[in-house]
DNA sequence: GTCAGCTGTCAACGTTCATAGACATTACAT
DNA sequence: ATGTAATGTCTATGAACGTTGACAGCTGAC
C-alpha cells in the first residue's frame, strides 16, 4: 500500500485497528493518544503531529517504509528542476 | 529503508535532498515550506505537521509504503492486549 | 584577502494542534 | 423497552507549530 495524502494514513490506521479487533479507546491507550485524535486520523486529518502518527503505527505494528524509486503517478520521470539546480550548485556534497 | 522515528525521515529527507542535488532553500520552495522547516525536520524534529512531511517527500519523489508483516523488533509476536479486546468486543465489524 | 552561497540559530508573531469533558446517535443484547 | 458499548461532534484551554527576517559560521571560488 502506497501512502500519499493523510486520508491514506487515516485509512490505514482504521483498517488495521479492526483488523487487530481494537476499538477507538484502546487503540489511543496503547499508542498514547487521545481518542478524539484517532476519531480526526481516521477521517483524514491532514495537519495530524508526525509523532502522534508514528507512535499509533507502532501501537499497530505498521512498519514503514521508503522506496528509492520515483513516485509512478503525478511526478514527471524526468525532473528538470532538480538536473538545473544540480548543474547550477555543483559544491552540494553528494551521498556518493 | 524503514522508518520508526521522525528521526529516520528527516534523515531520508536530508540523504534524497542531495541525491538531488538541492540546497535547503530550492527543496523548501518546491515542497512549499519553509526553509527553516526544512532546517528543523531534516535534525530529527518530530512534532512537525504531518502535511507538511508527506508534501516534502512527494517533492523528493519518496513513496511512502505500509508493510502488512508485524514489525520485527519491539512489538511482541503476539499481542495478547489485542487478543482479549478482540474477544471482548466481538461486536466490531472485522474488515474481511 | 574578498566574495558568494549554504547552513544553522534566534526572536516575535499569528495560527493551529491535542486534550478533557460532556453530549447525541447508532447498534446490539437482554 | 432498557442498558451497554462504540463512534462522532462540540466547546474551551494551554501548548506547540510554522513563518518571516536577520544574523553568524563555514566552505569553496576568484
Amino acid at each position: 500500500m502506497t501512502l500519499k495524502t493523510a486520508r491514506d494514513i487515516g485509512l490505514l490506521i482504521k483498517s488495521k485497528r479492526l483488523d487487530l479487533g481494537l476499538d477507538q479507546a484502546t487503540l489511543a491507550k496503547k499508542a498514547g493518544v487521545s481518542r478524539i485524535w484517532i476519531v480526526a486520523m481516521e477521517a483524514g486529518k491532514d495537519n495530524a503531529s508526525l509523532a502522534l502518527v508514528l507512535r499509533t503505527l507502532n501501537a499497530l505494528g505498521v512498519v514503514l517504509t521508503a522506496d528509492a524509486r520515483t513516485a509512478q503517478t503525478g511526478a514527471p520521470q524526468i525532473d528538470l528542476d532538480a538536473i538545473i539546480a544540480a548543474a547550477k550548485a555543483p559544491r552540494i556534497v553528494r551521498k556518493s
